[in-house]
RNA sequence: GGGGGAGUAGCUCAAUCGGUAGAGCAACUGCCUUUUAAGCAGUAGGUCUCGGGUUCGAUCCCCGACUCCCCCA
């Protein structure tokens, strides 16, 4: 189907042949950047020549004179296209649409409004745009379509691509940190034969040769400690992990983990690399600790809080974890199902409900109760807590970190307490009889550390939505 | 899974207590050599998400479906 709109643009592509113009351009590769060009106005001044590529998103015609913004993805440089000094490209010039991506060379000068501005001398049509770029100033609004056609999206709204660009320096500052602190980087199975490594339901799928039901992994976790058992001593991996749950403005079925381990040391070690990470991508990509988000202000700055589970629980729902009864009792006073419950059930459900959404500047929840942690390596002085920590922010957890169970034997009596399902709901229903066999072998004690990657993203640049930093997030077809 | 909201021109949005829909931007035709959402005059552009029902008549009311958003589990 071609809508009118289509069909003038056909109309106008035919001329541009009919004049000897490739519409759709070819190799253009001495443009300078929006943002370079203005560099070079400061340093230069007027007269200086400029060359530029982008897509031409608003015009202001005047007959024989135009301006037009040509955006790239540094941002916009106005160019002007006067028929004098273009003299027979004028006529190329008339062909063209807005959301037509051009090459532009000429000279810079400031028009009498004062602003920096190419006069095009030579102009290269890079590529015709068939299809009408969306309202040029309330950009592409519709949040479905946003989604959908994210590649309108980004360069109609400008906001949006900051966003990306954003998600890209902060993973890039993960790294680099990394690297500098000698970690290495490494890649484990994303396809399994079994899942583990967390409590959740995994997507299946099947290989055809070797007639094999797999898995998408739901966490990387039971692969980089077996690095550790191979004596990589400091590895972290950037990637997604899938869940087959619900989708919420805090949930995509596939969504991007960083995940690292550190032979030797604990969870504390997390902590300070866990501050050391999100409040240094703070400061580098979004030049502050203090960022909004949603109507608050959150303070990166380290330390974080630091506060056991118990005492949020007492903090918050006025009750001691070590108080059963108490705690059934409170249960019941929300609303919530107790009875036949595992107490460590009964706890995280009261602990969710009670204390998360308080948690709104950068805290460490540590010390969870045992059963809920079957990777985690017990305190010393109490087999019924775990050396676990998360960190939330805006009510939101977006780190979970353990001193690493590295006992065989504690790590199989776990793994068949969790087969027998008893902790109902946060169960991890797998036996990876191999990965008993590499602890047999010897891990070293460690800290492991899982970032949730999209919701430090969402946090850092004020983005409501999960699916807000997600390019393309999962939709019905 | 439950509750609420939304879907109207390419885009951003109005309107209708049931009588076949408007604006701005974009487009098209003119005029225009310094604009910043340029301006002026004119023209064109609609399966009112889809399918049933009620009605003389449905974009509007009723039922169902689809998609998206928000909240809860």
């Amino acid at each position: 189907m071609s809508s009118q709109f289509e069909l003038e643009r056909k109309k106008k592509l035919d001329a541009l042949v009919a004049l000897g113009v490739d519409p759709y351009g070819h190799r253009f590769a001495d443009a300078e950047s929006a943002a370079q060009i203005r560099e070079k106005f400061a340093a230069q001044g007027e007269s200086a020549e400029a060359v530029a590529a982008g897509r031409l998103l608003a015009m202001r015609k005047f007959g024989k004179l135009a301006f037009a913004d040509v955006v790239d993805q540094t941002g916009r440089i106005q160019v002007c296209f006067n028929r004098d000094e273009l003299g027979p490209q004028f006529d190329i010039f008339k062909q063209l649409d807005l959301g037509d991506i051009v090459g532009v060379a000429g000279k810079l000068f400031v028009t009498k409004t004062g602003e920096l501005t190419i006069l095009v001398k030579k102009l290269d049509v890079l590529c015709k745009s068939l299809l009408p770029p969306p309202e040029k100033w309330h950009g592409l609004a519709d949040v479905e379509m946003r989604y959908r056609q994210r590649y309108v999206d980004l360069f109609a709204n400008l906001e949006v691509r900051q966003t990306f660009l954003k998600r890209s320096r902060i993973i890039a500052h993960f790294r680099r940190i990394l690297d500098e602190w000698g970690f290495l980087e490494v890649e484990t199975p994303m396809m399994q034969t079994q899942y583990g490594g967390a409590a959740a339901r995994p997507f299946t799928t099947h290989h055809n040769a070797l007639d094999l039901d797999l898995f998408l992994r739901i966490s990387p976790e039971l692969y980089l400690k077996r690095l550790l058992v191979g004596g990589l001593e400091k590895v972290f991996e950037i990637n997604r992990n899938f869940r087959n749950e619900g989708i919420s403005t805090r949930h995509n079925p596939e969504f991007t983990m960083m995940e690292l381990y550190q032979a030797y040391a604990d969870y504390e070690d997390m902590m300070a690399i866990t501050e050391r990470l999100v409040a240094g991508a703070a400061l580098e990509v979004c030049g502050s600790m203090t960022l909004p988000f949603r109507d608050l202000e959150i303070n990166y700055a380290p330390p974080w809080r630091r506060a056991t589970y118990a005492e949020l629980l007492q903090e918050h729902a006025g009750v001691a974890m070590a108080d059963e009864p108490a705690v059934r009792a409170k249960a019941r006073a929300l609303g919530q199902a107790e009875a036949n419950k595992d107490i460590a059930v009964v706890i995280q459900n009261l602990f969710e409900a009670t204390v998360e959404e308080k948690l709104i500047q950068p805290t460490f929840v540590k010390d969870y109760p045992a059963a809920l942690c079957p990777l985690t390596r017990r305190h010393p002085d109490d087999p019924n807590i775990a050396l676990r920590f998360e960190a939330y922010v805006a009510g939101m957890e977006i780190a979970n970190a353990y001193t690493e169970l590295n006992d065989p034997a504690v790590q199989e009596a776990n793994f068949r307490q969790q087969l027998k399902g008893e902790v109902e709901g946060e169960t991890m229903r797998i036996l990876d009889e191999d990965f008993l066999t590499a602890l047999k072998q010897g891990m070293p004690p460690a800290g492991g550390l899982g970032v949730g990657i999209d919701r430090v993203v969402m946090l850092l640049t004020a983005s409501p939505s999960i699916r807000d930093v997600i390019l393309f997030p999962l939709l019905r077809p």
